[in-house]
DNA sequence: TGAAATGTTGGGGCG
DNA sequence: ACGCCCCAACATTTC
């Protein structure tokens, strides 16, 4: 049989991949496995080092996995659809298998490729493998895509429980003679022109499914059990921790959702809201892939266009305070400083900094959007666009623009000890928990007896929050 | 997956 | 004993 390639892009897995299954079964094992570092996407203005870097460990545990079973991963760089052809052509291979990804560049990139492979004679399938729910699986009674997550979330449950999942094993593949010699060798991050000091977790299939693994074991202390509480707490590892390896499909989403279910089985009545919080959020993974899908238009403007007529304030030095951790309200720099040292925040804090830098900064989401997207291990076009939107109010589902957080009152709750707090800004590891949250309120005498000047060691606040939250309920009320 | 402003109620201090 | 005021606690409305 001639060999079949399968084109790696997010699904860097051999467990549970839908087109890589399909291609073995169709060349009888034969399978040339492709990764191509895309140009466009490497100098893209949404890149980010951190993540290029899971995705080079990443590569690094699907070379060995793949060499395991006596397979070799072929490393391109360059266009795809010119690699790709240019494969197709040396291996004498019949065609090209892949996942289907669905953000505007992927869904044109893909359908360009699918063509020219058509036109030069070679086959081209792609597969359903992201999501759970294809785009057009779920939709309104009149055929709409949903704009609203509630009622989409219902349709999801019932889809999952009306299908299920099946979760696929390992293909059997054999060697294709030869197809090393095409491989250009992994590049390092410097190679691919990028650096960053940001130490995320580690990428691969393994450390994937160990966090799975704890997560879903009932036993653990803070487990998917206790989620829908502690995932809202940010000193505790409450939550899953997976988002880098949905990103990249080091660990695909039906796994995920086979391992809540099998807990579901297993759970007491109260750890059933806990599962049930979780599948929530793969859902809303799911919605938002698919608003990305349907209205391209949200990663230029506004979901809802009259929201395009919000003049930002847009100030560069506040932004640049926002971007160091250096504003002078706690939860907030605490937030930002673990942004930039492990490329990850906790989702209660990316709430809470992106309800600051939109209503309290004033400054456009798209700033925001695009740094989370630079620093993110887990940075995904469709839901931080969706994040972002909704702690703007400008998107579907929003938040009323009116709702604003206040960072002080969001630090005492979510942040009660100020253990979050002490973690990441170290000028403040002494502060008393009363003061944690509003240390500009100490007297000089106490600023002296816990080791903080503010003003000094530590910002005082940047902007007034009761000055602020007036000023954006006036920036709103005018559009 | 808010917070602030405003309204209501009831206990207690006090003249 | 009584009315008045203060204000915490809670509820409702508004942004």
């Amino acid at each position: 049989m001639t060999p079949l390639i399968h084109w790696f892009r997010r699904d860097l897995r051999l467990r549970d991949n839908t087109a890589l299954a399909a291609a073995a079964r169709d060349s009888g094992g034969a399978v040339i496995p492709v990764f191509i570092f895309d140009e466009t996407l490497l100098r893209g203005r949404f890149v980010g080092a951190a993540r290029v870097r899971f995705l080079l460990e990443s590569l690094e545990a699907l070379i060995a996995a793949l060499r395991e079973r006596g397979s070799t991963l072929v490393l391109c760089r360059g266009n795809p659809q010119q690699e790709l052809l240019r494969l197709l052509a040396e291996h004498h291979a019949s065609g090209v298998y892949w996942n289907r990804d669905y953000s505007p560049y992927a869904v044109a990139r893909d359908t360009a490729i699918k063509q020219a492979l058509h036109n030069a004679g070679y086959r081209a399938r792609s597969f359903k493998d992201l999501v759970v729910c294809e785009m057009d699986e779920i939709t309104t009674n009149d055929g709409q895509p949903y704009k609203v997550y509630t009622p989409y979330a219902r349709r999801w449950h019932q889809h999952l429980i009306a299908t299920g999942v099946q979760v696929a094993d390992v293909p059997d593949l054999r060697p294709v003679v030869g197809a090393e010699t095409l491989s250009i060798a992994l590049p390092t991050l410097v190679d691919l022109g990028l650096t960053t000091t940001q130490q995320a977790l580690p990428g691969g299939e393994q450390p994937a499914h160990e966090l799975l693994r704890t997560f879903t074991d009932l036993q653990q202390p803070l487990s998917i059990v206790s989620y829908k509480e502690a995932r809202n707490l940010l000193a505790l590892p409450g939550t899953s921790r997976l988002s880098a390896h949905l990103r990249l499909g080091t660990i695909s989403v039906r796994t995920c959702v086979q391992a809540a279910q099998n807990a579901l089985h297993r759970a007491t009545p109260p750890a059933v809201v806990g599962i049930e919080a979780w599948l929530g959020e793969l859902a809303w993974r799911d919605f938002y892939v698919q608003i990305l899908y349907h209205f391209p238009h949200v990663l230029r403007g506004a979901f809802k266009p009259q929201y395009d007529a919000l003049v930002w304030e847009n100030d560069a030095d506040l932004f640049a305070a926002w971007c160091a951790g250096r504003t002078g309200y706690p939860v907030v720099d605490a937030a930002m400083r673990q942004l930039n040292h492990e490329a990850w925040m906790h989702n209660r804090a990316r709430m809470i900094v992106a309800s600051f830098l939109t209503k309290d900064l004033l400054i456009d989401w798209r700033w925001g959007e695009r740094y989370f997207m630079q620093h993110l291990v887990d940075g995904d076009p469709a839901a931080n666009n969706g994040g972002w939107q909704w702690a703007a109010g400008t998107g579907t589902d929003a938040q009323p623009f009116f709702r604003i957080f206040n960072p002080t009152s969001q630090g005492q709750k979510f942040d009660p000890q100020g253990d979050y707090v002490r973690r990441y800004v170290p000028e403040l590891a002494a502060v008393p928990d009363k003061y944690m949250h509003t240390p500009w309120i100490m007297s000089e005498a106490d600023q002296r007896r816990y080791g903080v000047r503010i003003g000094h060691d530590y910002p005082v606040p940047v902007v007034d929050h009761k000055v602020q939250r007036k000023r954006a309920l006036e920036l709103y009320g005018r559009v």
